[in-house]
DNA sequence: AGAGGTGAATCAGTTTCGTAATACACTATA
DNA sequence: TATAGTGTATTACGAAACTGATTCACCTCT
């Protein structure tokens, strides 16, 4: 059967970034693990009512952030990110994303230790949602 | 004179939203406190060459974060963050801002103290820089 | 070689976003 | 009240984003 997405056409986030997010997060969760193949575009496609350009183009962003590996003819799969050679890339990805916070910070003048507090208690509590889904 | 305010509008990011960043940099580094006035729309307009309604957007969206107080047919003012009242509602922004790197650090699998020391570094980097500019 | 599978390049249609031109409402000051 | 300052609502237009239809290139297996 196929894998547990849902999208939602009418909820203002492009279909191809639910897309994208989804695998990203059964990929964390361990549903998706490396080597595995990705379903096939046409069969997402009809499966979700999407046009397979839409699943093709969420493919193709997550074959430019490394998550995924392309094999011409074939079905895609999930790369091995555990390797040492991929911390430095992972690493650059998260500091990137904390860029914007890390300057609201600032300029909302937040206090350090409130700001890690609060960041420390964001990651506990997503990692336990996390938990009680596997 | 005026403000210190560049715009670049072909870097991409929207010319209202530079502006609004580099007003709220000026707030948290202290040369714009509380009660200040903006410079006017006109004024910036014609300063930096670009429309009076993209400025005034820029201020609009300032006023809906309630960074700034809107008085009709006066000049903008800065209001004063520090209060307790508003402690609630910085708080709140960053929590929004910070659920996107708590979903990437998730979705990469990595660490909890990677991302709490990285988080850590950034900040402190962050406010030597801001040190050093005041 | 042929059939049936894979993903993607190209192009078009629609919507959203960022910017700009105009005209209006308000306030301070004379 | 008159004038000159303030910000902005309305509207329009160009660019970019998102989705979709068609067509192509590649691989596997018989």
């Amino acid at each position: 059967m196929g894998l547990l997405i849902v999208v939602d056409p009418s909820s203002g986030v492009p279909v191809y970034r639910q897309l994208m997010d989804q695998i990203k997060f059964h990929i964390a969760s361990g549903l998706l693990g490396p080597g595995d193949e990705l379903p096939s575009t046409r069969a997402l496609s009809s499966e979700l009512g999407v046009n397979p350009m839409t699943i093709s183009k969420a493919y193709s962003y997550l074959e430019k952030e490394n998550v995924v590996e392309r094999r011409p003819g074939r079905p895609l799969i999930v790369r091995d990110l555990t390797g040492e050679a991929m911390t430095d890339q992972r690493m650059k990805q998260l500091r990137e994303s904390l860029t914007a916070p890390v300057r609201m910070a600032l300029q909302l003048e937040i206090d350090r230790e409130e700001a890690l507090k609060l960041f420390r208690e964001m990651i506990d509590t997503s990692e336990e949602d996390a938990d009680e889904r596997r």
